[in-house]
RNA sequence: GGCGGAGUAGCCAAGUGGGAAGGCCGAGGUCUGCAAAACCUCUACGAGUGGGUUCGACUCCCACCUCCGCCUCCA
């Protein structure tokens, strides 16, 4: 069975196929952070969403070249450095750092690239680009010194949103002051300088001002991986008029079909309301770790709602990816313990593995179907409730342990919930020593005090019937 | 007004024209010095509402209600 996703352009699931003679090389475009300032769960929603995508892709056998911009000058980036008084570039390197560091925290594979619009090299190519589209006669200067693309010469504009444009109603929006363009419509390709842009300017065949935020994805998506993508992904608030503008100029460029296919994830509300500041449920991810939520937990809460549906984000639903992953790590390290057994015969009397490989082949099929992530986890913690069965009785050794740990390997390399291995430090293995002792003279009071102590460390003692397992206690 | 998405248990959520996955929480039990884990069992006679098609509808169709999104630079 092949990877089937549903194609916005189309409205569709299709299945999946890269441009790519031989179908192995993926190109994929995801549309990355304006940074001015931090990335909040939403925007993460995207990501985690894009990087499920892209492991799941790997695993079906792609070799996935993805890139990401940041996009570092536009109204917002230029208003805030302004406000912080700082030179645009030191403004957004900060929200830049702090993005590369949130990624690494949600387990976020980095994209091959990261092209941020202000370097020079991409900068250039929208001007070239822009001057392509000039001679064709799609762009024009306006009286305002900014060059926009004619919309008459691209009669798809609006496919991708399914939008007939000439039913579009004015929404309040729209009435600006732009009486400078031929149609209301139009957009930006190079906005032309003003003082409230200080010295945030580039040269041009237009005069000086700065590129206009649609032309930034098409010129770096470009530049980077060729003229027909692959995938391009992004939030459903890019489809229109983003990603539609990308299109146009792309096409109008290249002459090429620009993306095969359209993946959009739906938005996240925070316990059933809107996200935003004014009703204070507003997260970036550094507010959630301080409330004490690790990064897998929180990438397991963005995880398992399927990308096209929206997701309610709650702390309810934090608390629940603790406790199942708390699940999946005790089933993980139970299963790694039984592999480094001697094999007992007495207890020992054969697998059942036939089970375990269906229920893995299931969990990568349910992927396959538009990344339905809950009937993928489904089959994970049948696998997970059968084997766990196994165990207890005795039917289960060694060699079945370290096959099993193949499977969740290669299903971990998708979700990434593997916790990290915290060292054990050496006093605390020296009281659960001293304890074991204690327990073996069923000196219970020194027990319990031993164990009050390792937990004054930060670690849980639970004693198995395979010896004492140790756990950090903050999840 | 146009276009699109969604309503399934206390919470999250999946598949399916014919027995309603899975996770969290909860209850009982096995095990255990205790605790925890693990394991077993139980928890929607019903799927927003009302119709219709069908031998049979949570699934298809229609209407209505509610929520969410987009409608010119918000993931």
């Amino acid at each position: 069975m092949s990877v089937r996703l549903f194609n916005t352009y189309s409205r569709h699931l299709e299945d999946f196929r890269p441009l790519d003679p031989a179908g192995r090389q993926v190109k994929m475009y995801t549309c990355g952070p304006t940074v001015y300032n931090h990335a909040h769960i939403g925007n993460f929603r995207a990501y985690v969403f894009e990087d499920l995508l892209q492991r799941h892709l790997e695993a079906r056998g792609f070799v996935v070249e993805r890139v990401m911009n940041l996009t570092d000058v536009d109204d917002k980036t230029i208003r805030g450095a302004r406000a912080a008084g700082r030179r645009l570039a030191d403004f957004t390197q900060v929200y830049k750092d702090a993005f590369f560091h949130d990624l690494e925290t949600l387990r976020i594979k980095p994209a091959n690239h990261f092209p941020a619009a202000t370097e020079p090299r991409y900068v250039e190519r929208m001007i070239a680009m822009i001057g392509q589209l000039e001679a064709q006669g799609i762009a024009y200067q306006a009286e305002d010194r900014s060059v926009y693309f004619r919309l008459a010469k691209f009669p798809d504009y609006g496919k991708l949103a399914h939008l007939n444009l000439d039913e579009l109603r004015p929404s309040g929006r729209v009435n600006s002051d732009e009486y400078e363009k031929e149609n209301i419509g139009d957009f930006a390709l190079w906005k032309a300088w003003d003082e409230a842009d200080g010295d945030v300017r580039w040269e041009s065949p237009w005069g000086p001002g700065r590129p206009g935020w649609h032309i930034e994805c098409s010129a770096m998506a470009t530049a980077l991986l060729g003229p027909e993508l692959d995938i391009h992904c992004g939030g459903v608030d890019n489809i229109f008029p983003h990603h539609e503008a990308e299109i146009a100029q792309s096409e109008c460029c290249t002459g090429r079909k620009f993306v095969r296919h359209w993946l959009h994830c739906a938005h996240l509300m925070v316990e059933g309301q809107k996200m935003s500041k004014s009703a204070g449920n507003f997260y970036t991810l550094r507010d959630l770790l301080e409330k004490g939520f690790t990064g897998r937990e929180i990438r397991y809460a963005l995880l398992t709602v399927n990308y096209r549906l929206p997701l309610n984000f709650t702390f309810a639903g934090l608390e629940g990816a603790r406790a199942a992953l708390g699940r999946i790590d005790v089933w993980v390290r139970r299963i790694s313990d039984c592999r480094s057994q001697i094999a007992d015969a007495g207890v020992f009397t054969g697998g059942e593995m036939s089970v375990s490989l269906g229920r893995h082949k299931n969990f990568f099929q349910a992927l396959d179907d538009d990344l339905n992530i809950a009937g993928a986890l489904g089959q994970l913690f049948d696998l997970i409730r059968e084997s766990n069965s196994a165990l207890d009785h005795g039917q289960f050794g060694p060699e079945q342990a370290s096959e099993l740990l193949k499977l969740w390997e290669s299903i971990n390399r998708v979700l990434a919930f593997e916790p990290e291995a915290a060292a054990v430090p050496a006093a605390v293995l020296a009281l659960v020593e001293k304890r074991q002792q204690a327990r073996a003279d069923k000196d219970w009071q020194a027990s319990d005090r031993l164990r009050d102590e390792i937990a004054a460390l930060g670690w849980i003692v639970k004693d198995t019937k395979d010896g004492p397992k140790l756990s950090p206690a903050a999840a």
